[in-house]
DNA sequence: TGCAAAATTTAGCCGCGGCTATATTGTCTG
DNA sequence: CAGACAATATAGCCGCGGCTAAATTTTGCA
């Protein structure tokens, strides 16, 4: 090993520096999700909708639209419905299962469910590829 | 229940704002951790080794040891080191503690380590008290 | 079918948390 | 005890993700 000075804090920058960069994508992910639950139960996803699902006004609820479009992610047109691209629809799926598989670890592990609700779901965007096949294995047994 | 019209979709915007309100804290909290071990390792914190262990440059070290001043937890003179109140003392300690417990709970349930400690950095901003102690009980078993 | 109301977009503001470039202050050394 | 150099601070920029207020477009109904 070419590391002997580092008692381990020569690490900590690039960990910091990926939690910032994953947070990054956590907005877009609940939005994408949420759109698809939207496009689910009611057909289509309406500014008003996503705006009061976010919990957040209109406006916000439109750029947030517009940098989806730009990642991608989504496509409308003005004063029309937004909707997903398959790269869009297939994330939401990806995030929805990744939501899920997070709360049951949650539970089983014995939080109650309220709380591991409502802690997934900041929890959820910076669980890895890695940790959520730990999840379902420890899940399965 | 007064509940009727709320297929679950009805909380979901508390849901998306607390985690918003929890991601607010997160870069304090990670701040104020560090440089609590700083002043162990060290005996001081300076604005360059901030910065460095962040994975930032100095000029955003400055500024996030500002708003660490203005949220009283941190205390400095210019051109000088930067210490910690009582309070950002507090934080720090309980901040350790609870990055500890997670990463425990994560490699308890299968995750290997060096992953472990990789999405904690993210995750444990939004571990609430009551996750916390249910990882704390599971993990006394 | 025309118009009022509702929905959406646009404009413009804010703080956070990044950055680069530059100014200022402290420190160490010849 | 100068200066050079290192450390820190300041200025000014950016994008994100919020907001309010105002303009615009669509829609529904009298
Ligand atoms: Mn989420
Ligand atoms: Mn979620
Ligand atoms: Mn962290
Ligand atoms: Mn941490």
């Amino acid at each position: 090993m070419s590391n002997p000075a580092s008692p381990e804090s020569a690490n900590l920058p690039a960990r910091f520096s990926h939690a910032r960069h994953v947070q990054a994508k956590a907005v877009m992910e609940d939005y994408v999700e949420m759109i698809s639950d939207l496009l689910a139960e009611m057909g289509e996803a309406r500014i008003a909708d996503i705006a009061q699902r976010m919990g957040v006004t209109h406006p916000t609820a439109t750029k947030a639209v517009a940098r989806l479009k730009t990642a991608g992610l989504a496509v409308s047109r003005p004063y029309r419905g937004v909707f997903l691209t398959e790269e869009g629809a297939a994330l939401a799926e990806k995030v929805r299962a990744r939501h899920r598989t997070l709360v049951d670890l949650l539970i089983a592990v014995g939080v109650p469910a309220e709380v591991a609700e409502l802690d997934a779901e900041g929890m959820e965007h910076h669980v890895s590829d890695a940790a959520l096949a730990a999840f379902r294995t420890y899940l399965a047994k």
